[in-house]
DNA sequence: AAAATTAATATGTACCTACATAAAAATGTC
DNA sequence: GACATTTTTATGTAGGTACATATTAATTTT
């Protein structure tokens, strides 16, 4: 690419996307084929599929083989949000965090918990709550489950010095993650941790984390009031 | 592919996932050339180096040019949500859609609206609240300014007909989306339409579009309780 | 020894070719 | 005309080549 004159695959997706803004392809439009994009823009067929590929993601179009490309009718917002290590989270906003291990123990997992998982059968599990602080002032408050089957370490763990949260991100990779978010009004134990008035809203993030088809941990992170999260478009 | 010999991108891109998520490759290493990986899968450098971008996205793994790929050492769990028009989610559900409009009027916006769309200066914005149903009762209240300076038709448009929501959807593509999720307390109006008593936990989704520099419209969603949002791991 | 220059190297990107595959369109058969 | 078969076509995908580009490593210069 010494001359400018030269296509990248995201050129390419650029400006397929404005025309799709722009309405020179609609809604329910077929588009050209990619040769004819790519002979039109000067470019590869490689290139246009590429191009296309990202848009298919993006769910700006949906692609048929032979049936061409079409412009999606109903698109819809997509987004995407990372959730990060929640030490780093406070870390980033340039507070000071710190943490703080409620209670830890072994219990059979109640119903519930196992229908996060999609478990038939009770299991030892370590149940641990913790408090997670920003500047000294609670920030979450995490209700945790792991497996002791396919995460034993845990046991020989220290929580009161690393968080469950870090130790497992650290150490526990996971092939598949459901999340889920709401809200609920702070009761007696969220509303003395968290120094909210009793009944107050509170954003719910509960995470269950999987390695092949063996579940890890759910846990339960409630915030502070206040709490905003924010995705990327 | 006539033989089942051949590694398309996806075959490679789950190989390296398996080797990071088993720690052959674990957090912080560096990962052979793509060029090794490569030779020793049997595939083309090509096809080893789609697999990695695709790894890069999901932000499993870092590349900078001569320093190599590294496996990130602050994985973050990133998932992907879909908002799609409110009459399909409920539809989807299997339930019966209705919608009604609750009030309609052209006003200044206020500061708090113009900060949502970054705005410094007042503008004309037709305000919109309407209650969308879901098996005739309420699901989701909304609460949305639309700027009539890049969206002048929605003034003709028949709001008791068709939903504010559905019409931009079809007819006003956004270049840009911001997405915050919080929670709140049922105050007064919102308690009253969406049926749930006063100081519950609600959900709340509030999304803001641009098309280029230019504001279309911000939404604050209230969700009825219960509401819940999942999203794709 | 510090600074500046040059070389080496891993990833980034585009092109073209060749073939696979799914689905629509055309054709043939009863 | 209904059904089955064949052909056509647009996308899906991998391979291999060529060169760009960023960064590190090595070398030379001061």
């Amino acid at each position: 690419m010494n001359e400018d004159t030269r296509l990248s695959w995201t050129d390419v997706r650029d400006e397929v996307r404005a025309r799709i803004l722009n309405r020179t392809y609609a809604p329910g439009d077929r588009l050209p084929r990619d040769e004819d994009i790519a002979s039109e823009l000067g470019c590869a067929r490689t290139t246009v599929h590429r191009a296309m590929q990202d848009l298919t993601l993006a769910g700006l179009v949906e692609r048929k083989r032979k049936g061409g490309t079409h412009v999606r009718t109903d698109p819809v917002t997509r987004a995407t949000f990372d959730i990060p290590i929640t030490r780093r989270e406070v870390e980033q906003r340039g507070s000071k965090y710190n943490y703080q291990l409620i209670s830890r123990n072994l219990e059979a997992s109640p119903i519930s918990i196992m229908a996060r998982f999609g478990l038939q059968t009770v299991a030892n599990m370590l149940h641990v709550k913790a408090l997670h602080l920003a500047d000294n002032r609670p920030y979450i408050l995490e209700d945790r489950w792991i497996d002791t089957r396919s995460t034993p370490e845990i046991l020989e763990v220290d929580l009161t010095r690393e968080s469950a949260n870090e130790w497992l991100v650290r150490n526990k990779p996971y092939s598949r993650v459901d999340v889920r978010f709401s809200a609920i009004n702070a009761d007696g134990e969220n509303a003395d941790y968290l120094e909210a008035p009793t009944g107050s809203a509170l954003f719910v993030i509960e995470r269950t984390t999987w390695i092949g088809p063996s579940p890890i941990t759910t846990v339960q992170s409630v915030a502070a009031p206040g709490y905003q999260l924010v995705a990327q478009g």
